[in-house]
DNA sequence: ACTTACTTGACTAAAATAGTCGGGTATTGG
DNA sequence: CCAATACCCGACTATTTTAGTCAAGTAAGT
């Protein structure tokens, strides 16, 4: 199993986008900005998460990608999916067959925990995300953080 | 997060551990054989597990290791955690500080995550996995391969 | 003594991660 | 038309981690 930055920067990518204006597209920079992230690392990302369909893109001035669905229909272990290749903490793929062949030892327990991660992680929609109160607050403040840092004169919100 | 054949070696050397005698120590030799891990690596992951209070080891000819404590009260999470550093699927190690010392849009989500995981791993002991009838089997299959390897005469279960 | 088997530390090859860089291409506003 | 914006794509690279080897011990039993 693999859950190292690349699908923690997929989900908080992903969560921005939800969080920010769902009539315009939301750009790379921007999200760049806001998050953190290198944006040559996010169109990397972007680019797996446009071929699983879980955004689209408008190219052109002005563009940027939008959610490929309601956010309540998209969920956390898709995204990890999407950029990671699965949360699957066999060694076998769920083959059962790490042992020259045949099944080890301890298949079943690295199974049962797969299943165990998968299912929390699809139970969870970027709609979940976004209404829990402490995802709320750190929006804000990293608006905030970027509006002092520019000093930029539009201060119209989404 | 780390989840690799570190860990799983690791929990299925403690397996083979618990499963193979009680009264005698087993020697790294033999656990090497049946579960196909290198000697020397198993030699660097018991040297964690030992400093981890999790195995005794006897010195000399006849020697080995003996589990630490009875298999009832030894959980799959000490194990992993003993060579792999924690189950931990945060950036910031639950600091919060992932973001230039703030705590990121994503944070409560992996921690959420982690707490899960530690959970499902820390409710499950040796004697569970033991007790599995798949384990059961699969360790008779080990043996069984083992004694055509070898063609050893001594025959005597444990 | 001699052998077995644990103990320790340093070393290494291969893979994965976390990016960077340099070019594209589509679209829009002037 | 032209230039700017922003997505698109592939190749490249430094660093870290994994997975494992190797060599030189030390302790204990026969
Ligand atoms: S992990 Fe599936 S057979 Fe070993
Ligand atoms: S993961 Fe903890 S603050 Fe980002």
């Amino acid at each position: 199993m693999r859950l190292t930055t690349k699908g923690r920067y997929a989900v908080t990518a992903m969560l921005d986008l939800t969080i920010h204006c769902d009539d315009k597209p939301v750009s790379l920079a921007e999200i760049s900005q806001r998050q953190s992230i290198s944006l040559s690392y996010l169109e990397q990302l972007f680019s797996k998460l446009r071929q699983s369909e879980l955004v689209t893109s408008v190219r052109g001035p002005g563009g940027g990608y939008h959610l490929g669905r309601a956010s309540e229909n998209i969920f956390i272990a898709e995204i990890i999916d999407a950029v990671n290749e699965s949360v699957d903490t066999t060694n076998c793929q769920g083959k059962g067959d790490c042992q020259g062949g045949e099944i080890c030892l301890t298949h079943s327990l690295w199974d049962q925990l797969s299943h165990e991660i998968h299912n929390f992680l699809n139970a969870i929609s970027l709609a979940d995300l976004v209404a829990r109160r402490d995802v709320k607050s750190i929006a804000q403040r990293q608006v905030e953080q970027l509006l002092i840092l520019n000093e930029s004169p539009q201060a119209g919100a989404c």
